[in-house]
DNA sequence: ATTATTATTGAGAATCTATTGCAATAATAA
DNA sequence: TTATTATTGCAATAGATTCTCAATAATAAT
């Protein structure tokens, strides 16, 4: 099932009802695997010529979230920024405190701290955000820091 | 050293000054261990009689947070919430998404993560955030689910 | 197909959060 | 005590999100 197919199930299966509006929205955020906040989006349907009101993206928003093709990422500049979720693996974000860049990396760990929860407290634990704050390796290098931990030169994880 | 001698210390060696509306808002702030954002914390001060302008609290934020007093905990209802941090042992969050209630968790193993993302990628870490979602125990009972993983009924941890 | 029902849209107004300009005040240094 | 200038409170402003409402269109019923 792709996103489209998704979204037209919790549609139907919620009483709501589809529009072409809708199905663009879905398919510009699909388009790519970036992170988007609403007025980018709202500027780059307006450039391809299927300009989408503000208002009823800012309404279908939570219609996507609702239906799992979305998420919230983090708050920044004074607003909320978006990424989509079907077809993209679930991962966590580095955010570069020198420049401002974010870098996504995969961390299965804190599945294991989910499952502590769960057990310790009772919870049940559906979804996690993990975000780590820190200079990147460029910015370490323009400031000339060194790494604090390591100085392997490597990238892969797992 | 407690909050109000730190702030002292950052102002002097920031080159600001320090002022007694600060000093209202921090004390305000170390009161309680509760999360706060600025509108609760201005209507606070208002009670108190001891008024400080929104202005005010909100230059004061960015100060506090600089100076290592307070950080930026989650962003809900349009606006940032806040904690301090001073003398407040650093935890992780699992927020209820049945009733909204916010619990606070302690949890070492993001350290190890921390210190792996160090070694694979080259980043200085210097902080994390890590949220977890579901749905609490209350929540569980009064819906009738049963828990995912555990039955057991501990409350404590490591 | 036609009609009835009503969710959705777009435009702008309204609301809410956060920032900024400015004159008065007050913290610090000389 | 005086000079310097950061800070304050207030009001204006900017920016993000929600809301109002008339027109439109998606779905269900006929
Ligand atoms: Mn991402
Ligand atoms: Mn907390
Ligand atoms: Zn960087
Ligand atoms: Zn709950």
């Amino acid at each position: 099932m792709n996103e489209i197919e998704v979204f037209r199930k919790y549609v139907k299966e919620s009483g709501l009802r589809n529009t072409p509006e809708r199905e663009v929205i879905i398919e510009e955020i699909f388009l790519t695997h970036d992170h988007f906040d609403v007025d980018t989006l709202y500027l780059c349907l307006k450039n391809k010529k299927c300009s989408i009101s503000k208002a009823s993206i800012y309404r279908t928003i939570p219609l996507l979230i609702e239906s799992g093709l979305i998420k919230e990422v983090f708050f920044e500049d004074g607003h909320m920024h978006y990424e989509h979720v079907l077809g993209h693996e679930h991962h966590c974000h580095f955010r570069c405190l020198g420049c401002g860049k974010i870098i996504e990396f995969k961390e299965d760990e804190v599945m294991d701290i989910e499952k502590k929860c769960s057990e310790s407290y009772g919870f049940e634990v559906t979804g996690h955000k993990l975000e780590l704050f820190g200079y990147c390796r460029e910015c370490l290098k323009k400031e000339g820091k060194d790494r604090k931990v390591s100085t392997i030169d490597r990238v892969d994880v797992d």
